[in-house]
DNA sequence: GTATGATTAAAACGATCGTTTGATTTGTTC
DNA sequence: GAACAAATCAAACGATCGTTTTAATCATAC
């Protein structure tokens, strides 16, 4: 709590509570499932706020996420960055995972300033192809796509680009999964400890093992399947 | 097209009708983006007739996944029962996860009959942690899950039950993303041919080389890891 | 203090929501 | 055809939706 020059003791200003109660509220009943009335009351604010600050109903979906992903991203490019100037050239299959995946773990792991909330809001919101939605979400990931896929590419130049766009696909699934803790899938595999500290390796294992197992057979490439061993990662 | 007993030509009854379009319109829209007069509409029938045939929203929406589910876990219990029939007791990891996979994207590839339609409504579902669609998803299934997860701890029996159940967790994820279609991971991902055919082996070499990759360090496994040589599958 | 612009406040707008009502039509059984 | 239940119909219910309007309050300049 901050205070003003006056002295009195202030909360967050309008606009950041507004953003921090529709992020709770997308995140648990979604866009259509949550209303004005019900943002309005949580942050506090008069109602007719939200359209003052932020024009519309969308407008401030949308702004809920563009606070979160420039932040997510740009740890993302800093991430690459910096690996590609250490190693000074191509990195390994391990290394662009971490560097994609590591950003969004952590903020996952924020349980204290809305991360995770955010996390869990992203994770549904892939699947609600809205259309609003999908036009500004390739705009916000642009940049991270380009540069972590070329990095993909190098890290693994044996194996098929079209296949490693699968696999992206696939390990953003399981990824987007794992991370919004979604409470259907643990209801349907059955209740289970879900110490976020293990969650990392846990996952990076997995997705390394997916990402490095042997070509499925018939899949176009001309080249024998990969058959090396996979041995204790890192 | 079938025929009444009077030779007029006869359409779907009505509850078929409504169920064809609440699953349709609440796969691209949500549940609460549905409103009863859109289905209404499409179904080509009177609005008070979801309330009459189905009693209410909730209840039609658990009556499309009820319709679905039923087949679906049906095939898989069917699939499992046949497979320990014949091998006469323990399965291979890959059986196991054909069985319970196996299924799901055949109903997705089914275009015709309104199956893939519905797997991406699941997929969506997934994400949509409303508490009347927890509850009865548990009890769609129980019986399912309890085999499969039996069948899996046997089939992997130095991996630790809790690493299977995280496992297992990761490849709902990417496999529920990778039937959904889901367009906003497509536009991340950037767009790629998704010919449904080259999906299952595709998907299939990525769980399997996922479910059997080397245990992560300090996972609590007191035995060594697992560094089996992940040859080509099956 | 007073003027000025930014923000908040209360109230209402028309539209749409899920559901219910009561009448009418349809199908089946004597 | 009469009787009866099942199904469909048009119409309306109160509640809630996102947004807008107009006035009141606030902060900052002169």
């Amino acid at each position: 709590m901050s205070e003003n020059q006056l002295g009195h003791a202030v909360g967050p200003d309008t606009t950041t509570r507004i953003l921090d109660a529709s992020e709770l509220l997308f995140a648990e009943h979604g866009f259509d499932g949550t209303s004005m009335r019900m943002i309005t009351t949580r942050a506090a604010v008069n109602l007719a706020s939200v359209n003052y600050h932020f024009g519309s109903k969308e407008a401030l979906f949308q702004a809920v996420f563009h606070r979160r992903l420039l932040e997510l991203n740009r740890h993302r490019l800093e991430a690459i960055n910096r690996m590609e100037a250490e190693s000074g050239g191509v990195l390994k299959p391990s290394q662009v995972l971490d560097g994609f995946f590591g950003p969004a773990l952590e903020m996952a792991a924020d349980t204290e300033n809305g991360g995770h909330t955010f996390m869990r809001l992203l994770g549904r919101t892939y699947t609600e192809p809205a259309e609003f939605i999908r036009n500004f979400m390739a705009v916000e990931y642009a940049e991270v796509v380009e540069r972590y896929t070329t990095a993909l590419y190098a890290a693994l130049p044996d194996v098929p680009k079209a296949e490693i766009v699968w696999r992206l696909h696939f390990m953003m699934g399981a990824v987007s999964y794992a991370i919004s803790g979604i409470d259907a899938l643990a209801l349907v595999t059955g209740r289970f400890d879900d110490d976020p500290a293990q969650l990392k390796p846990r996952l990076t294992a997995f997705l390394l093992g997916g990402l490095r197992a042997p070509l499925p057979e018939g899949a176009g490439n001309s080249a024998p399947a990969d058959t090396t061993t996979t041995r204790r990662q890192k």
